[in-house]
DNA sequence: AAGCTATATCGGCATTTCCCGATATTTCCA
DNA sequence: TGGAAATATCGGGAAATGCCGATATAGCTT
């Protein structure tokens, strides 16, 4: 899921006038094509969110996924830095 | 455990004439560093050996484990190099 | 061989995590 | 305003994990 977000643009179709590299990805999206439900889809981004590694933004009636690559690059520096 | 074993000199007492940075640290003494029972201890070192993270070898009724510091490199590359 | 020490493996209970359906909330649209 | 669509939250069953004591195995030492 992780990785789909890291390049939206060619694991995703665009929705309507959506840029899904700015904007993000919606709920729905990642749902169809995880096979996992709703509801656990949906936690699962929140979870993401929370934990700072996602960014959520909210557009009408859809929440638009993206991911946070500073905080990633700050994980892939505890790995790489010696910290583990 | 894993960051005591990337220093055993520092966090362990070395062990009759053995090389703590060489050979490894023994089973025993990391169960009385962590506080968890032997069979945890014994049971977790097992599965990250196998998960190849850690290097076992066996002299005499001895375990030494140490770090297979490569594989830490490729999980450090795996998250900076963009596979996640 | 007998007994001791260090480690490994097994069986099982307690806790946590995974994932779901049902329901609630938010927002849009007729 | 009523309803439909997208998402969020809740409650709970199933599966996985954490950790233990008991027991098995391996290698001393006498």
């Amino acid at each position: 899921m992780l990785q789909w977000l890291k390049e939206p643009q060619v694991h995703f179709a665009l929705q309507e006038s959506a840029d899904l590299a700015a904007v993000g990805v919606c709920v729905g999206q990642i749902q169809q094509k995880c096979g996992l439900s709703q509801s656990t889809v949906s936690e699962y981004l929140t979870m993401l969110q929370k934990a700072g590694l996602l960014h959520a933004t909210r557009v009408g009636q859809w929440t638009y996924y993206k991911r946070n690559e500073e905080a990633f690059a700050a994980l892939s520096k505890a790995f790489g830095g010696g910290e583990i």
